[in-house]
DNA sequence: ATGCGTCCGTGACCCCAAGTCAAGACACAG
DNA sequence: CTGTGTCTTGACTTGGGGTCACGGACGCAT
């Protein structure tokens, strides 16, 4: 098994050009924004990087020139959209004082409302996730672990401090579950294709939805919370006022 | 890319022949013997069909003509990879008198054996998980639906019926959570480096890796489990003998 | 044996998208 | 205006997926 592709003397094709020269900062930004729009719309195979070219009016050569390669240039799209999801501890104030499975609450809530308003950075999220390539996927793997886009880690911590979450698992275990969990979760609500296991049903009434996210709460918060902060097989807690 | 991307009008592509022809039955066999060699080593992408036909010994076309397209191709190797994994029940009668847990502790010290007598499958899962294409990823969530090929369906009603699980949570959901987590447990176990998270370090010790099935497992059982067949916060249980 | 129809393999060929590069355009300094 | 370095261009190459008209092999009936 050579490195994954037949990599092995591995030319990093990514980060191509050394430090940003001035200018075409700019043009980069509007190549990544158009890109975006295509792989999200297209997909990632889909997507022509001819069409993206013509789009911005200008030429091809030009975008491998910025960005070296295809892989190169979804790698930046990838990055800028994970990078615009909010950290878990960007919940308002009055949601991290109510604690971490409050938090978890909010966000799963959010995100539903997220995914409506501006569907696309999810879209290339998911996109990294599932449908590139595993070269580019590991790749992807170690952005996400170097720069914790999500705030995963100081979330567990906090979660930690605030003796909610067990102490005798590593740390590292937690944090791997979560995001698996929630990246599970994301996807399900972003698309019930992907996984018709848990949404089968597109046109569920937002009560069903909503009882789905209760019940999405109550496994984590067994599966990772302290022993002290539920009493087994209740449901979490009242749940706040933000109902829909 | 005609025939999967770019078929909104879905023409099925995949199942091509109506019903199997008698003679090409076997070179079909062959032929998708070979490519899953091919896709194994080389990764989705990296595999050519022309080499595949070489090492053969026939014409590209020919490959073509049995299976439509690379993905039709690819879509069939998967599908007999992962028809070749055991299924939940297929454990030995007396891991399964001891119970649902039981029989996942099994699979998760089994899947780890497994992995090393016989890597090719599990790459080619890994890989129509993860490095191909969302749309072929759509048809093989569907296929995964409709096969359920783990068995997990009748594995969570074996444990309902015992008792070892939460009755108050949809089937569906706890199905789904199981097969999320299995199925990260495994990658993790077969790639450290895609998800670099959970196994970090991949020299270690046969212990460690013991005691974070423990860990796995422990989550699992709180998280699905029914409040009764465990104090919170203890150990399932005294492990059989399997030990490595 | 001969002829006919069907199936299947073939390989030369097409298509198209990623990626390259030599030459030109442009910015800016002196 | 000229020289120098940087950016842009678009025609070109590469290469792999996919097609198709042909012919050989085989089954089968007469």
């Amino acid at each position: 098994m050579p490195g994954i592709a037949s990599n092995r003397v591995a030319p990093p094709l990514y980060q191509r050009q050394a430090a940003a020269r001035p200018r075409s900062e700019a043009k980069r930004a509007r190549i990544v924004e158009t890109a975006t729009q295509h792989f999200a719309e297209h997909g990632y195979h889909a997507a022509r990087v001819g069409d993206i070219a013509v789009a911005l009016g200008i030429a091809k050569g030009s975008i491998f020139q910025h960005f070296g390669s295809k892989d190169g240039l979804f790698f930046e799209v990838y990055k800028r959209a994970v990078r615009s999801f909010p950290k878990y501890l960007d919940a308002p104030s009055e949601v991290r004082a109510a604690g971490f499975f409050e938090v978890l609450r909010y966000w799963l809530v959010r995100t539903d409302h997220l995914l409506r308003e501006d569907w696309i950075p999810y879209r290339i999220s998911l996109l990294g996730n599932y449908g590139t390539d595993l070269v580019l996927k590991r790749e992807i793997n170690r952005f996400l672990v170097s720069e914790d886009p999500y705030g995963t880690v100081s979330f567990v911590r906090f979660g930690l401090e605030r003796r909610e979450l067990r102490k005798d698992m590593d740390i590292e275990m937690i944090v791997s579950i979560l995001d698996w969990m929630m990246e599970r979760f994301q996807d399900a609500l972003l698309t019930a294709e992907l996984d018709p296991g848990l949404f089968r049903r597109q046109g569920e009434l937002a009560e069903k939805k909503e009882a789905r996210i209760q019940q999405f709460l109550g496994v984590l918060q067994r599966a990772i919370g302290a022993a002290t902060s539920l009493a087994p097989g209740a449901r979490p807690q009242a749940r706040g006022d933000h109902r829909r």
